[in-house]
DNA sequence: CATAACTTGGACACGGATGTACAAGATTGG
DNA sequence: CCAATCTTGTACATCCGTGTCCAAGTTATG
């Protein structure tokens, strides 16, 4: 379906300059339309990338290959960010650093995690994500060893919890009901809430 | 668009038992479908009510009047639900009962919230939604005040932090990664420590 | 510079959802 | 029982997004 006229996926060998910055310019305007709105055109994604729609469909034969490609790149990029932090000294300390650096992150694509639950074949998904997942549950299961945080709830829910806290956060700033320094308090104080033992 | 063979809105009077019996199937059947599928299609909801599309097309004009009147209704429901819960009490108790009763609905039903925060014009979610977020303000708020709950986060984001963690608590049952018994649990007891004083 | 690789714009087929329109039949209620 | 009210099936017009196909123009690259 894509072998004529376009090199798509894995055809032939080295694309041309030409070529790559198309995809990345797609790429790039895929990440922020769908950001923007889930349900976001091909069309749209295509004018804001400066490209043609023709030229689009040439790199990704359909849109779930588009809508895989960003989301792929977009969890590669901020995972990148987030190796930055070090997440093997002190659990809580650790935890407050990796929610302030991550909620942002998670909120700028969420939609694109809502798109990409929508349209890939089940468990796209979750693979892509394991990353983020994974240093999270290991950095809290550390803690509920060291007792820095409470073990009578389970690890997988104090991560949706974590996750969770930072989406809500992330949106009330988003519809104005919230400022950038008070939502980082909020949601760094209301995780490690949830994820300390009570002393209640 | 509507006034000619089938009552719509508030047109004349007294509409027949014939037309109030199909109202409520498909109110019925559209709550229940759009709570399944969010993009539940008209003809879907006209077959679950088991009635013609053109039947429901002569209550509901466009399918955003149907979305809105779903809307409508389930949030009714809820506040009646709801309303039996005594807030009066002791502000901790209290909350435990509020979310313990509330977040199976907010379950069941999340998904037509999300319709509705889609489909219908701005504002009007937030209106319909009122009534469940001035319940819970004010029962915070009234525990601010005796010392039960916190006071350094703001009232609106503590409120924030309630219905997300029971949407999430939700999310995890209907994905399979969270039994009914440990959800309830872990919805309660974190929100109780979202709101609560530290003791650390 | 010549050739292969890439882009472009527009036309088109297709499917699915919405909303309109009727004419004929079934119910209801006074 | 009769007239107004409802329902129904079906057909149709529209709109919109996806995906395909080309022929002609551009651009990169050995």
């Amino acid at each position: 379906m894509n072998a004529s006229r376009l090199p798509a996926a894995a055809s032939a060998r080295a694309p041309r300059a030409d070529a790559r910055r198309s995809i990345t310019a797609i790429l790039d305007a895929g990440a922020e339309c769908l950001a923007a709105d889930p349900e976001a055109t091909v069309a749209v994604i295509a004018r804001a990338a400066g490209v043609a729609r023709a030229t689009l469909y040439g790199h990704f034969p359909a849109r779930v290959d588009l809508v895989d490609a960003v989301f792929e790149r977009v969890t590669t990029q901020a995972d990148e960010t987030l190796q930055t932090v070090d997440v093997s000294g002190d659990p809580e300390q650790a935890l407050r650093e990796l929610v302030a650096s991550s909620w942002r992150i998670v909120h700028r694509f969420r939609a694109v995690l809502a798109v990409a639950e929508r349209e890939l074949p089940p468990g796209r998904v979750r693979k892509h994500h394991a990353r983020h997942l994974d240093r999270l549950t290991e950095l809290l299961t550390r803690g509920q060893e060291t007792g820095a945080f409470r073990t009578d709830l389970a690890v997988e829910w104090l991560v949706t919890a974590c996750f969770t806290l930072m989406h809500a956060a992330a949106a009330e700033v988003v519809a104005g009901r919230l400022d950038d320094d008070h939502a980082e308090t909020a949601v760094v104080e209301s995780i490690l809430s949830v994820c300390t033992p009570s002393a209640r």
